[in-house]
RNA sequence: GCCGGGAUGGCGGAAUCGGUAGACGCAGCGGACUCAAAAUCCGCCGCUGGUAACAGUGUGGGGGUUCGAGUCCCCCUCCCGGCACCA
């Protein structure tokens, strides 16, 4: 064994002959138990970030630490290979977007392999490859015959200079990134996914996931949204409106229908273009609306503004006459684009009312909040008379609060939204919720306009992109046949790879050779269809055709079923809704085309935090800022070692220091892992990654804290170096020991006992990290140099070797050669918790006094209550702090404390 | 705006089921070794007062429940992730 410790030679022959043993090469037919251990893939963006590292570290880990608990292990690698900014470098470099995404490819993966990951790379596959993406357009067909998949027009941003279509982050404070032309919404035709169809199963299904995190789940729930609520119709005033007919509203709050002072419609709604057509400013405002992007955040943050129709609907219930305004609130693709408005009971019909207060009927509350009540020389009939906003005089006052609320509805009180019981609503006065949702659907109903309905806020999934990189869609168009599905032999619509982009239009719609087809069913000439798929369809069954990889002549075959579900799924928190809703989605799909039996696709879940990092930076004047690395930066310290200011490495001067932020481009606060990997090795590297934090919190990037992780490593080396080099014994089996070793070996099997529950319950990497290192502490500290030493030495480090494994395994294998020559480390099983070692026979119990720590008794572990209450009263710092005083309760928890309370 | 998280020493974090706050590591300080430096090893290290023993205080802010709260409940502040065409 060397003395020093040298990773690059280390970890380039461990993982040779990982590689010659072909040792992670997963299992198809095996007895042990499988373990389907899955990363996110990565986007070849062209070189591995901070992120990657965390992210595939942790997944190997956990392959690593079940390989060495018995399971049959499969960890894939993969490459989620179309997208944006394959397009975005082509337009930079002039690189077409096929060879810049192969390329990256290359580096990325000669990067995740000095990473030293126990992967199968015999199953990689690349989503922009014919070969996998062809079943995508296979079950494309499937669906679209089977009505899951549908066209319908939707919104996009448009960029009228570009001529081209923009994704949400193209477009920045309005204006398209390149043309910086003002964005406006367009309405083009696209193919959805009908995912609502399984929004109920997505929602139940998230029951049957208890090793998911119940934050993931509950972003996922709010995401699809399920409310029950009425199906209100409003009919037309034939006066104003001049045909018969009816508006449609979606309401969760039915209760509330009495309180309705107006109807809001989208800017697209209908009723919004007819009562355009003779009134200018209405159109105008109608256009304003159709300015900016469709992103959901800019939407919802911009002012409430409005315009009065002068149309009139009808109260289905009053028969009042409301008016019908336009709002830049109420969204098209949600409902039936059209609300009525409660400005009482609800926060944004109410700030709508304020803004409009002179043009609006007064706001009408129906509602006592649950909690509250009505001021008895408040009748409703002086209420009704009041009519105007400004004079509504305060009608309810707080039952529970002795100084009593009082609200007069001229400014909001969140309770407002409360439940609650009716008033000031004829025959309902008296009801609560439920009752008044009955009684009012029934009459509702009786009338024909109206009835109970359950809504989801989840929305039919736009899959169309008119983009170049990604899987072209398998239709063709034919003027008498319609949109054709391309038949299966006609697969895969391949998509061209030697193209210019250029920023303006799709590439493909420029190519007669590519669109230029005849129908499949009629055999006229035809068009193909130009646009390629939403990426999240390529990234939503990945994981399946990995068990699949080499089948040539299906989707999937048996040995999908054989690997899943994953078993362990690992990615950012990012992709929370998203991804991991369209995979689930996916998996339901593929199910119901008999493609696999498992109704949902990930066991276990794990969403890792963000590497984040310090920003520096100067003033560039103008306002802007010259962000620097943070690798270029020296901060100096105080003599507590608190920062006092930092400069710049190159000429000494200061630079400002911002905040710690997510590495990013943006902010040049991006660490290359590659430097990392080179000057102190991939054991370093994952070693730091694994300590710094738990997987699931934001990881703060620390120079100082990687040199810690390679001085824990050289002091680990020179720990098994030292004491191999006095001789190689057998690890302790048996034998009476002094009670320094009888202690340390009581510390090697607590820790045994605690890290594996921490690697495989807990996933807190850094506490088993943390854990073992006390282990070395101890055994560091030990004096004994009996030959009963040696042995539980050899033991406790044989324990720390296999332990750290699954983080540092090249360092491990070299370190286990030495304490064992002749094995292998890739043969051993994990550690075994010796329950003997684990017997005390006395504890230590805490002394408090009025729940103050006052010092601390120790007694045999089979002492009764009553003794320890005896020994803790008579205690000196008990006595001492009781101050003569008569314990009023002595509490005693346990193995833990007695608190004698006074 | 809506949905979901987070905040603990100078720093990263630990405290797993309401029971010793600060494990482990980093930084810093003191010492050993050295001609010297680096590396390494040993010791100290929340804050305030005190020579010390020790005492008080302390988990973003405010309130509450409890013998006992970083942990549970209510309110607030700030920061982060997502919002359907970034992946």
């Amino acid at each position: 064994m060397e003395a020093q410790y040298q990773p690059q030679k280390i970890e380039a022959d461990a993982q040779r002959r990982w590689i010659e043993s072909a040792a992670f090469k997963a299992v198809e037919t095996s007895d042990k138990p499988k373990y389907y251990c899955l990363s996110m893939f990565p986007y070849p963006s062209g070189k591995l970030h901070m992120g990657h590292v965390r992210n595939y570290t942790i997944g190997d880990v956990l392959a690593r630490f079940h390989r060495m608990q018995g399971y049959n292990v499969m960890q894939p690698m993969g490459w989620d290979a179309f997208g944006l900014p394959a397009e975005n470098a082509a337009l930079k470099n002039g690189v077409p977007p096929a060879a810049w995404t192969y390329a990256n490819i290359d580096h990325m993966r000669t990067q995740l392999k000095s990473l030293g990951l126990a992967i199968d790379w015999e199953r990689e596959l690349a989503t922009c490859k014919p070969e996998y993406y062809r079943w995508e357009q296979w079950l494309f067909t499937r669906l679209f015959e089977k009505g899951v998949i549908y066209k319908k027009t939707a919104s996009v941003n448009w960029d009228p200079v570009d001529n081209t279509v923009l994704a949400n982050e193209q477009v920045i404070d309005g204006r398209g990134w390149r043309s910086g032309a003002l964005v406006e919404k367009r309405d083009i035709p696209m193919y959805f996914m009908r995912i609502t169809a399984y929004a109920d199963e997505l929602l139940s299904g998230l029951d049957t996931l208890p090793d998911w995190p119940e934050q993931v789940k509950t972003m996922q729930r709010n995401w699809i949204g399920k409310s029950f609520g009425c199906e209100v119709h409003f009919p037309y005033d034939a006066a104003s409106i001049g045909e018969p007919g009816v508006l449609k509203v979606y309401t969760t709050r039915p209760d509330t229908l009495m309180g309705a002072t107006y109807v809001a419609v989208a800017a697209e709604h209908a009723l919004a273009a007819r009562a355009a057509a003779g009134n200018p400013a209405l159109a105008e405002f109608i256009a304003e609306c159709k300015r900016g992007g469709v992103a959901e955040a800019d939407i919802a943050t911009q002012a409430k503004k409005g315009m009065d129709t002068g149309l009139f609907v009808t109260h289905p219930l009053s028969g009042e006459k409301l008016p019908v305004w336009v709002a830049n609130y109420v969204l098209m693709g949600y409902g039936e684009g059209a609300v009525m408005a409660v400005p009482a009971h609800d926060e944004r019909d109410f700030e709508f009312a304020q803004n409009y207060k002179d043009q609006l009927p007064a706001i009408k509350p129906v509602v006592i909040p649950e909690g509250y009540e009505l001021l008895s020389e408040h009748t409703i009939a002086s209420y009704n008379n009041t009519g105007n906003i400004h004079l509504v005089p305060p009608v309810v006052h707080g039952a529970q609060d002795k100084k009593s609320l009082i609200f007069d509805w001229q400014k909001w009180e969140p309770c407002f939204t409360n439940h609650g019981t009716l008033f000031n609503s004829g025959k309902y006065d008296g009801l609560d919720f439920d009752a008044a949702l009955e009684a009012i659907a029934a009459d509702l109903q009786a009338k024909g306009l109206g009835s109970k309905r359950t809504q989801f806020r989840l929305r039919d999934w736009g899959i169309s992109r008119q983009r170049y990189w990604g899987c072209p869609i398998p239709i063709i168009h034919c003027a008498t046949c319609g949109d054709v599905p391309v038949p299966d032999d006609q697969l895969p619509v391949v998509l061209p790879e030697d193209v210019v982009v250029t920023g303006a239009g799709s590439p493909l719609a420029k190519m007669p050779e590519f669109y230029q087809c005849a129908c499949p069913k009629c055999g006229q000439p035809a068009r193909r269809e130009t646009d390629t798929m939403d990426t999240f369809v390529e990234s939503s069954w990945y994981y399946a055709r990995y068990a699949s990889y080499d089948c040539g002549n299906a989707m999937l075959d048996a040995r999908a079923d054989k690997w899943l579900p994953v078993d362990q799924y690992i990615g950012g928190i990012e992709h929370a809704i998203l991804h991991l809703l369209y995979a689930r989605f996916f998996h339901k799909l593929m199910r119901d085309e008999g493609l696999v039996q498992s109704s949902e696709p990930f066991t276990r879940l794990l969403t890792q935090g963000m590497v984040i990092a310090p920003t520096f930076y100067r003033d560039a004047g103008d306002g802007k800022k010259d962000w620097i690395n943070p690798t270029e930066v020296d901060v100096r310290m105080d003599e507590r070692g608190r920062p006092l200011d930092a400069v710049l490495k190159a000429d000494g001067l200061p630079v400002v220091i911002g905040g710690t932020e997510k590495m990013a481009k943006s902010k040049n606060n991006g660490v290359d892992p590659q430097l990392l990997i080179d000057s102190y090795g991939a054991d370093t590297a994952r070693l730091f990654m694994m300590f710094a934090a738990p997987p699931e919190q934001s990881l703060e990037w620390s120079d100082a804290g990687v040199e810690g992780a390679f001085r824990f490593l050289k002091r680990l080396w020179k720990l098994v170096h030292d004491h191999v080099s006095t001789g190689v014994v057998p690890a302790y089996t048996g034998g009476e020991l002094s009670a320094e070793l009888k202690a340390l070996r009581f510390q090697l099997h607590s820790a045994i006992k605690k890290i594996s529950d921490d690697y495989g319950r807990r996933q807190t990497f850094n506490t088993a990290i943390a854990a073992v290192m006390e282990l070395l502490n101890a055994l560091s500290k030990m004096t004994d140099a009996s030959s009963a030493a040696h042995s539980v030495a050899q033991e406790v480090l044989e324990g720390a070797v296999l332990m750290l494994t699954p983080i540092v395994p090249h360092a491990c294998e070299a370190l286990w050669t030495a304490l064992q020559p002749g094995t292998r480390l890739l043969d051993q099983a994990w550690p075994k918790v010796d329950e003997s070692a684990l017997e005390q026979d006395e504890i230590t119990l805490v002394l408090q006094v009025n729940g103050k720590l006052r010092g601390e008794i120790t007694v045999a572990k089979s002492t009764s209550r009553e003794v320890i209450e005896q020994l803790a009263l008579a205690h000196e710092a008990a006595q001492k702090f009781m101050a003569g005083q008569a314990p009023k309760k002595v509490v005693v928890v346990p193995g833990r404390l007695v608190n004698i309370v006074v």
